[in-house]
DNA sequence: CGAATATAAGTTGATATCAACATAAAGGTC
DNA sequence: GACCTTTATGTTGATATCAACTTATATTCG
C-alpha cells in the first residue's frame, strides 16, 4: 500500500522539465528587472505589456493577449492598475463597438523613454552574468529558444470561445 | 514636449529581452502542463513543488525555496492548498525549533505516481513541437539555457534578512 | 549568562494568472 | 428582418507572486 514515488522519477522531472525551468528563469528574471525598474513604480510585465502597446495603431486587447501569450481576461487585470496611474488609455474602437483599443498615454510614452536605459543596462548585467558562466552560452541560440517556446503555444483557446467538434 | 518613444525600441526590446521571452515561454508551457494536470486537480506549479519534496530527508521552506527560484513566501503561499487537500504535510523539525519540514504524504505521493506518465506524455508532445519546429532547435541547449537562467538569480535576498552595509 | 545579531518563518497588501461564467455587438442564413 | 453563430470583452473566484513588516528561535560575543 505504501505508495512511494521513486527518488529517480523527481530526478527525471527535475533533469528534462522544460515547463519547470521556464517557470524558474521566469520568476529569477522577473525578480531581477522588477527591482530594476522599481524607481519608475512599474514591474517588468508592466514594462512588457506597455511596450507592446507601442505601435502606430493602438491594439485591441484580442491582438495583444496572443503575442504575449497571455490569457485575455488576464490581460484586462493588468490594465487596471495601467490605466489607474495614467499611463494606459482605454479607447473604443471607431467601426467595431465591441472592439477597444490600448493606447500609451503621454505619461506611458515618457517612463518607457525613461524606462528603456535602464532596461538596457539591466540585459546587459544579464547577458554578461550568462556569458561568463563555465561553457558560454549561446544566447541567441537561447534567444531562439524562448521564442519558440512562447510561440508554440500562444492563444489561449478560451473554455467561453468554444468551437466545438460535434456541432 | 510630445515625448514618444520610437518604434525601434519597441523592436529592440521585442527581439532582445530574455525576460519577456522567458515570462511568455513560461506563461505558454504552464497552461500546456495545467490542462494536462487538471483531471488531478494540481496545477503545473504544484506539481513540481511536490516532486522537489521527494528527497529522502523532507527539506525546509528555506531550502525549497531557492531550489525553485521562489520567494520564500511565494512557496508559504503555495503550501496551503496542497496541505488543505491532505498532499503535503509541514511537520517540525526535531532540533530546530524554527524550522518547517515538507513531507509528502501517501496521497500526494499517490497522486505523484499517477501525474508522472501523464506528465511524460505531455513532454514528449511538447518536445516533438519543438523539433518539429523550422530549423530544428537543440533542445538539451535550451534545457541548459534555461537552468542557467534560473540558477543564476536563484535566492531572493529577501529584504527583511538585511545585511546592511553600514551597521 | 545576557545582549546583540542572525536565521527561519508567517502576515498583509498589491498585482498576476487563468478557468468558468456572462454580456454585448457583429455577421451570416433564410 | 428574425434567428443563430461568432467575436470581443467583462466578472468572479482561486491560486501565484513578491515586497515590506512582524514574530520566534538560534547563535555569537563579551
Amino acid at each position: 500500500m505504501n505508495t512511494v514515488l521513486p527518488f529517480a522519477a523527481t530526478l527525471e522531472v527535475r533533469d528534462r522539465c522544460l515547463c519547470f525551468r521556464a517557470q524558474r528563469a521566469a520568476r529569477a528574471l522577473a525578480r531581477r528587472f522588477d527591482a530594476a525598474f522599481r524607481p519608475f513604480g512599474i514591474t517588468n510585465g508592466q514594462f512588457s505589456l506597455m511596450m507592446s502597446l507601442n505601435r502606430p495603431e493602438p491594439p485591441t486587447i484580442g491582438e495583444v493577449a496572443p503575442f504575449l501569450a497571455m490569457d485575455r481576461t488576464t490581460l484586462t487585470a493588468a490594465l487596471k492598475p495601467l490605466t489607474r496611474q495614467g499611463l494606459v488609455e482605454i479607447v473604443p474602437d471607431k467601426t467595431d463597438a465591441r472592439a477597444r483599443r490600448l493606447a500609451l498615454t503621454e505619461k506611458g510614452h515618457a517612463l518607457l523613454t525613461q524606462a528603456l536605459p535602464v532596461w538596457r543596462a539591466e540585459h546587459d548585467a544579464v547577458d554578461r552574468l550568462l556569458l561568463a558562466l563555465e561553457g558560454a552560452l549561446d544566447l541567441d541560440h537561447l534567444r531562439d529558444g524562448l521564442g519558440r517556446l512562447g510561440e508554440a503555444n500562444r492563444a489561449a483557446p478560451h473554455a467561453s470561445d468554444p468551437k466545438g467538434e460535434t456541432p
